[in-house]
DNA sequence: CGGGCGGCCTGGAGGC
DNA sequence: TGCCTCCAGGCCGCCC
């Protein structure tokens, strides 16, 4: 593998050292951790990215050119090319040893993976107790449930008949433990579908997801519920919109 | 300390 | 047609 750096400039610098560091090195497995894809390569050695808001990371054979926004082109041995573009350049993309890996600041405090048998009800429901914050927020958190964001927020509380403005400390364990188990349902879904390509996601090959058609809440103010005859709401919550069904979610 | 908010970027949509 | 404003899937740092 042979890696070319076109723009460094990515929410964090790309270190100068990342193309000679990963030349010539194999790629042996890849992986993901919360929104993190770890590409395990020989000698220890891990890359790591991050897509933020409108990252892509994609296969395509060399000869296809080069887009505006490609910022790292990764040639591999079979004359294929891994392409990291990015126009916010909101992304990361680091190679650490695997040993550092877990210290990572980007990785050390995150909460469990949703598909981590170890997450259950009670794992988000003690979450809740200690927290005022509105759901939406907390599902947000990545030091809570890693990996979620704001489109499957908003789609987890939709089905759940919740409210993204409900404060966490106040909804019943019994609702906690309905969301919880509706994490993984939304996630599973959205994963057989692909994912959303709301805008800019695509997936390793540069394939649109589907499930943007089959959101509920998210994006479709001023819509029909598809459940009951009222219409979807906006309201800004932070800085991030948040859309619900002013009958359904309570 | 928890938590709210602005800022980082480019591009697409919509108003005028 | 162009120019302007607003908004966007995330995260970090600053502030209270």
């Amino acid at each position: 593998m042979r890696v070319d750096v076109f723009e460094p400039r990515l929410r964090n610098m790309i270190d100068p050292r990342l193309p000679a560091c990963v030349r010539g090195k194999t790629i042996v497995d890849v992986r993901r951790r919360a929104k993190y894809i770890l590409i395990q390569l020989e000698k220890k050695n891990v890359w790591v990215f991050h897509l933020g808001m409108s990252g892509k990371l994609i296969h395509v054979a060399s000869a296809t050119p080069k887009q505006k926004h490609d910022h790292i082109v990764a040639t591999l041995d079979n004359g294929q090319q891994l392409r990291y573009h990015d126009p916010r350049r909101f992304g990361l993309s680091i190679v650490v040893n695997e040993a550092e890996l877990d210290e990572l600041s980007q990785l050390r405090h995150l909460g469990l993976d949703p598909f981590n048998t170890q997450f259950h009800g009670e794992y988000l429901y003690s979450f809740t107790r200690r927290s005022k914050r509105r759901i939406r927020d907390l599902l947000l958190d990545q030091q809570v449930v890693a990996g979620i964001g704001n489109i499957y927020a908003n789609e987890i509380l939709g089905r759940v008949g919740v409210r993204p403005t409900a404060r966490s400390s106040r909804l019943t364990r019994e609702t906690v433990i309905r969301i919880a188990s509706m994490i993984q349902t939304v996630l599973n879904e959205a994963i057989r579908w692909c994912g959303t390509s709301f805008s800019d996601y695509r997936d390793a090959d540069d394939k649109f997801g589907e499930f943007q058609n089959h959101l509920r809440v998210y994006d479709r103010d001023g819509e029909a519920c598809r459940i009951c005859p009222s219409t979807i709401e906006r309201v800004a919550l932070g800085n991030r919109s948040a859309f619900y069904c002013p009958s359904c979610q309570k």
